[in-house]
Order: C-alpha cells, then structure tokens, then sequence
DNA sequence: TTGTATGCGTTATCAT
DNA sequence: ATGATAACGCATACAA
C-alpha cells in the first residue's frame, strides 16, 4: 500500500530523491538522507510498483515463454531453463501454451506484448508451409517495435533471433552410433506430420543411412511425439515383414512407447533389436533408453539470459546467425552392438 | 506505438469517449462517434497498454501460480489447467518455481504482488511444522491488501482459500480397493520426509490397514515422490524377508519406479505382488498402472476461475471451508485379485 | 452524449 | 545534493 510519496513525506523528503535512494540510481545522495529513506521505506514496508516502473520505463521484467504444451516434458524443461535464469535475474516468467496453433501463438504474443514483456521466447517448431506464419512475422515485427525481443528456439520464417540444437544432427549422430554397431536394416519412427522438427530429424537419418549405402534398408513410419504413437508404430513393424536390425524413434517418449510394445511382444531389447530416442527426458535416463541429449534447459537459460542482457544494454543485438547449442549422443542400454 | 491519445486524436473525439468505446463501457456513446473511434483504432492498430490498465484500475489480468518443480508432471498438469482457463478468459499466467522453499515462495509471490496479479496460486505441498510458514502466511495477507487474491491447493497454515483434493482418502480408497482384492500384506512407500501430502497419504493408508485389522501387516518404508526412490525402496523390500502380496507408493513416480525394480528382478506383476500408485499422471495410463486419479487440471482450473470470477465481482470470496474435489480409483493392470 | 481534469506510482529532466 | 514537475497510458468522477 506504501507508495513512494508515502515514503518521501515519511522521510521528509522529495519524490524524487526517495526514488533515487531506492533504485540505487548512481545519482548522488548524501549519507544522511539516504539512511533516512531507507528507514522509512523499511518502516512502511515499501515495496514499488513494478506496473508504474514498467510503464515509465516503457521495459519490464516480465519474459515470455510460449511452449506447444506445458505437460509435455520436452517443453516443461525448456520452461524451467527460462524460469531459472529470470528468477535469478529478478524477472518473472509468463507462461502460455498455444498447442501448436499458430494462430495461438501470435494472440499470445499479442498479450504479452500489451504488458510490455522484456522479450518472448518461442519455445515450439513451426510447420512447414504454414500459411500462418507471414502473419506470426507480422506479430512479432511490431512487438519488436513496442521493444519486445522475441526469440526463437526452433528455425522459424519469422526475422528474429535463433538460439536453437541441431536437429538435423542430432538424428545423424544418433543414426551414426546405430550403423557403427553393425546395424544395417534401420527403422524411423517419425514424428507428427508437418512439422519442421520432424522433417529435420526424418532428414538426419535419412543423410546417414544414404551415406553408409543403407539408403534400401531404411524404412520410415508414421509416428508422433508421444508415448502411444511410438507404440503403434511399433505394433505395426511387428506385424510387417521381419524386424529391423534397429528402430529409431524421433523423440525418446515414442522411443519408450516402442519399447514397451516390443517387450510387450517378447522381442529382446536390445538382444534382437536396439531401440533409441531423441531428447534425452528424465524418461530416458529411467528406462535406459540410447539417445542424444538436446540442451533443452540451456535454451531456455540462454535465451531468457539474451533477453536480459538485451534489456541491460540498449537494444544491440538483432537477428544475425543462428546460435546452435551442441547435443551429445547418450548410448545407453537399449542398443547394442549387432551380432 | 498508437495510444489511446493517438486514436482519439484520429478518430476527433476526446480520450474519455475513445477510452468509453474501447473496452466496452456500459458508458452511452452515440452510434456515429463509436464507430469513428472503432475505425481510428482498427487504422493505428492499437491496442491497450495493459500496464497502464492495470495500474489505474489497480488490478491486472495477470495470474500466478507457484509450484514446486515444473518438470514434475504433477504440476505441469495443475499448470495446463490454470494457463487453459486463464487464455480463456483473456488472462496470462506467470509461472515460478519454488523448488519446495517456502522462502522461494515467498518471494515469488512478493514479486507477483508487485505485478499487482489478480490472483497467485499456491500449487505445492507445505512441510509439517515448517517453522517459515508464519512469514508465509504474513505475506499471503499483505498481498491480500495489494489486493492480490491467494489461493492454496493444498491444506496449509496460511490464511485463504484452499481448493484441494483429498489425499488421505485417495490412499484410503486405493488402500480399501487392494483389501478388498484379498491382500493381506500391503507395503506403502512412502513420500518425501516432513511433507504435509506425505502424511496425509500414510494416513490414508495405515487408516485402512488398521480398519481392516491388517495394522501389524502393514509396512511403510521410505521413498520419494520420483523414479529413483519408488525403485530404491522396491529393491529394500526385495531385500529383506518375503515380498508382500502388495505395493502402494506414494504416488505414480515412485509406482513406476517400483514396478520396473520388480519386472527387472522377474517379479510378475501383478501375478506375484500387486502394484499402485497415486495421481493418475500420463506415465500411469501408459504402464496400465492402477492408482487414483486427482483432480489436478481440474484443481488449476477451478483456482483460476475463482481469482477470475472474484475480480469481476468485486472482492466477495475469502477463506471460508476448503473445496474438495473428487478423486476416483483407477483399476488397471498391476492389481488383481488375490489367488 | 461528450469533454475536462485528476490520479495511478514511477522515472527522468531541469532547476536550484 | 535535492526538489518541482512533466510524462508514461489509461480510467473515471464530474461537468457541460
């Protein structure tokens, strides 16, 4: 309840110097005075108005971060990377699921942008082709002429900053370490239709398998992100011809939701075929799933550390190239080398 | 950029009507100027500066929320529950973690308070005897006066609304579900030491056991709300004499975590021992684990609503008695009858 | 039905 | 070193 004019008449002084005092301004303020509002502040318990700081200012300390879904853990852990570094930083983190809707994503962005946000991070892949995208770029134009930085963690048609992980890589690395083990006929299970994430991991396999000549014995199925698609896809590798030597899912919850659906059928894993995953969850480590670890939580981090920086130091930093955070391949129990 | 003074300006009307027009006043305006003004904002393409709304009507559309560990899906779903009803009702959510530190939460909802949220939800379990509550308690009143409405989904000694789920019969009706499976020898693996949820499910538990005149059969053992500690405490029980003819853990984690302990000893489960936890999380559907499901979307979206609906009708609902919501037994597949 | 004026809590500019 | 005072963008009580 305590403003600053409460404090300034408790201390006997002006507004303006029980502003400086508190906001440790580098104006200079006696000793004497500066003790008096001190006390005073302590006394009335004054706690300022971030609202009328952010709207003087015109900047304030909130970070936006919009997630495809919360409850999905990929993305929950990106959140907790944004979270940490903001909290650390005195920022608070807006949250906002958008469900892949892009159209989600622009009115989000929107409202974000109306309580002025330090900046906002899109944490989802696009689509490809997406018609909706000229008008998210639109979106995300003007918000960066109200002085939100938005940034994005995933390759986007929207000009804006990009710290992202190699997907593309990841999914070559991975189909690298399986081929270096002897397996020659590979399964990809691939992720929901459209989506760039999925081109790229589809792509990653794809380039290593042509290049060990295995480009024949590469099989891709229809998949998904989850738990259920990976075990579907499974079920209906079972039920085709004989099994791959291996089976690569395009994250590690279809990864796991195979695994399940193969011991479920018997198969030894990885004794008669190896099994592995992409983005290294909790889930992962759990079951002893083969993946590569994405630096999901260091994307978060670092971009909410960008915006912060950003907001520290004028508006310097635009666009330019991507930065790529390195994964790493986790080789774990469920793969093995091919008899 | 345009603000309320630029579409006034275009639309040759003073910022009081433009103001009246734009968020829908029950103010009289006449046809004609509305319709200008309409026109004036659609051409500068305003929109409000909810920073300046807020400060004024000294209440903003912001809602927070508090929980322990974003990752955990247990409180991603509470969180999925409050952003759906927030977006819904033109609202944003701000999201922290408190890591299970009551001074975390604390300060998290200082710096929420600051933002003049409408509304921050306590999403965490508190600790018995926590000596920090009392300062809990003292800032969840002066955000009161700031206006911010609290709420808490769990029993806690802090003075507001509690919208919860009943853990102590969760565990009791799990608990009745497996004597009345004929099982005799039920071990409970307990949750994190000192938590208040941890207590209550015990209770829950050893309150069935001892009803059913199966006190001296019950065993707790300690564990953990995570994979690691539910598989841990398994391998204890593997360890000293016989296997019990049942296993409920503290929750789905834990569960899980158990499960893949005795599947790896070749335990059969359900054959030989029973297993259940409780949450109903995702992980639980997926290894058709029998538990109870909580209503944790539905306890986020109630929450939020409550702190909606009270800033639309003035400041009405304070404490008063705890709401429960139903939980409900899920049976599945790692329970059966006892041969 | 429309306009004027005041205040919300800060920061920042310009004096003093 | 300190103090008036003008914004910031909007809502609203009071006039007209």
């Amino acid at each position: 309840m305590a403003s600053l004019a409460d404090v300034s008449r408790e201390a006997g002084v002006s507004v303006a110097t029980a502003s400086r005092v508190l906001n440790g301004a580098t104006h200079p303020v006696s000793a004497d005075t500066r003790s008096r509002v001190l006390a005073a502040a302590a006394r009335l318990g004054y706690s300022p108005s971030a609202l009328a700081q952010a709207l003087v200012t015109r900047t304030s300390r909130l970070i936006g971060v919009i997630v495809s879904d919360i409850v999905n853990p990929y993305f929950s852990v990106i959140a907790r990377g944004v979270d940490d570094m903001s909290t650390r930083a005195g920022y608070v983190t807006m949250l906002s699921n958008a469900d892949r809707r892009t159209s989600s994503e622009i009115t989000r962005l929107q409202t974000m942008r109306d309580y002025r946000a330090a900046g906002v991070i899109f944490a989802g892949s696009g689509y490809v082709d997406d018609p909706r995208t000229p008008e998210l770029a639109k979106a995300v134009a003007q918000a960066r002429e109200r002085g939100v930085l938005t940034i994005s963690l995933t390759d986007r048609d929207i000009d804006c900053p990009v710290i992202t992980a190699d997907n593309r890589a990841a999914a070559y690395d991975l189909t690298d370490h399986l081929v270096s083990q002897g397996h020659r006929r590979i399964a990809f299970i691939e992720g929901p239709a459209g989506m760039v994430a999925t081109e790229q991991r589809r792509t990653g396999f794809l380039d290593r398998m042509a290049e060990a000549g295995l480009r024949d014995l590469a099989e891709c199925v229809e998949g998904g992100f989850d738990f259920e698609a990976g075990h579907a896809a499974a079920l209906r590798l079972l039920a085709s011809r004989d099994l791959p030597d291996a089976i690569v899912a395009a994250n590690d919850e279809a990864a796991v939701g195979a695994l399940n659906a193969l011991r479920q059928a018997r198969i030894d894993v990885p004794g008669q075929v190896s099994v592995a995953g992409i983005d290294d969850l909790p889930v992962a480590r759990f079951v002893g799933l083969t993946t590569v670890s994405l630096p999901l939580y260091e994307l978060g981090a670092m971009a909410a550390r960008r915006v912060i920086d950003a907001g520290a130091a004028g508006p310097p930093l635009e666009a330019g190239p991507p930065v790529v955070l390195p994964h790493r391949l986790v080789p774990r129990e469920t793969t093995t080398r091919r008899p």
